[in-house]
DNA sequence: TGTACATCAGTGAACGCGCGTTCACTGATGTAC
DNA sequence: TGTACATCAGTGAACGCGCGTTCACTGATGTAC
């Protein structure tokens, strides 16, 4: 590649990390201003239109990487999983661990998912229903497997991931003494919708 | 009470009225700007200070007549269950009524629970968490009538707000039709955590 | 009941500020020959 | 390899805008006597 468009890359980078290191409990994407994205990415305000039309278009590539990152935790739960065998526990560890990792693109991803803007909300939630299925049929699979059947996997994973996206949205400004008993609690919930599963699945064979 | 008194609370209604008719989908409490407000107050902006010294204090009170909300809610809730007799069933109606009949209400509250403002959070979390404690309440009590012991009535009980708000939130910008399903399926979650904790709790017995 | 004074909700002009966006530009990098 | 031209990321000045907040004010309502 040019020197010139690695330049650019570089700067186009430079830009989406301002607004991630800008983003905190106190503070949205939505109340960032171009300027102030600019002014942090040591660049002039005019600049900006070079890499972007608008400061949303920089905020849904940031979901973009956002997905990126969803999968990579998903893949990284399952080799864990295989290795190590609980699968709940094992998940939400992960997760957890991501989590802390990323904690600014977790932050921008949990906030606007019911934020104010629609494209947002659309873009993140179909990464989010993306983590759903897949996390649906690792549920199926481990059911068939375990020859302990459970009633609606889809509506299970659906449970299971708003859970895991509240609590984790809680855990992000939580000490680790307090992270750690979110992890606890959120495991207990989980295994609650799974044995509730099993139940309705049991009462409902024919 | 004076007649200027009087016209002092129709104004800071006004001014209430006029915050929470800006409220939508697409227009969080944050996107709200004092001159806005008093313009759809009918007032000048100056004269907004005369009722609040900044424009959060208006969303507080705000948040203060969404916890008076709540309250109705459960009591209702109550009384109908005690009618009727299925606590799940009857009380996500019931929510999902008083989702309809207080939109923008809830809607702040919805919003603002993970929000950008500190003070916000901390008073919202905390009308949840009188919201929380008394379910969990609920549940003990109705556990020992039926004789079907629970694990962890408080952690169940926060588990089931969480779905329900979540699902709330969905449920305000959703047709008559998609409310029904997501109705059901908020049931069906919450049944699944219940059985749940009705197996842990029988497996944990000594 | 009438009068003189106090209170105070609502006002309009004015301020300085940061914002998004436009424009014509500069000068280093890239390309054609 | 050298030269002439094209591209284009980054610039700085300038714009109009809505904002929050201040200030001294007005005039209706309330109160004391």
């Amino acid at each position: 590649m040019s020197s010139r468009a690695e330049q650019k890359l570089k700067t186009r980078r430079a830009l989406m990390d301002a607004a991630l290191s800008q983003l905190s409990a106190d503070r949205g994407f939505g109340s960032l201003s171009l300027r102030e994205v600019a002014r942090e990415a040591g660049i002039a305000p005019t600049s900006f239109y070079r890499h972007f039309s608008e400061l949303d278009e920089l905020g849904l590539a940031l979901v973009d990487e956002g997905g990126v990152a969803l999968r990579q935790l998903m893949r990284q739960a399952r080799k864990r999983i295989a290795r190590n065998g609980s699968a709940i526990s094992t998940s939400v560890d992960t997760f957890m661990e991501y989590l802390g990792n990323n904690a600014n693109l977790f932050r921008l991803m949990l906030r606007e998912r019911t934020g104010v803007s629609k494209p947002f909300r659309t873009a993140i939630q179909a990464e989010i229903d993306h983590f759903v299925t897949e996390l649906a049929d690792d549920l199926r699979r481990i059911a068939e497997e375990e020859k302990r059947p459970i009633h609606d996997g889809r509506l299970v994973a659906e449970a299971m991931v708003t859970l895991v996206f509240n609590q984790g949205a809680e855990a992000l400004d939580a000490t680790a003494r307090e992270r750690e008993i979110l992890k606890a609690k959120l495991k207990t919930e989980l295994r609650m919708i799974l044995l509730g599963s099993q139940t309705l699945a049991r009462s409902q064979r024919s």
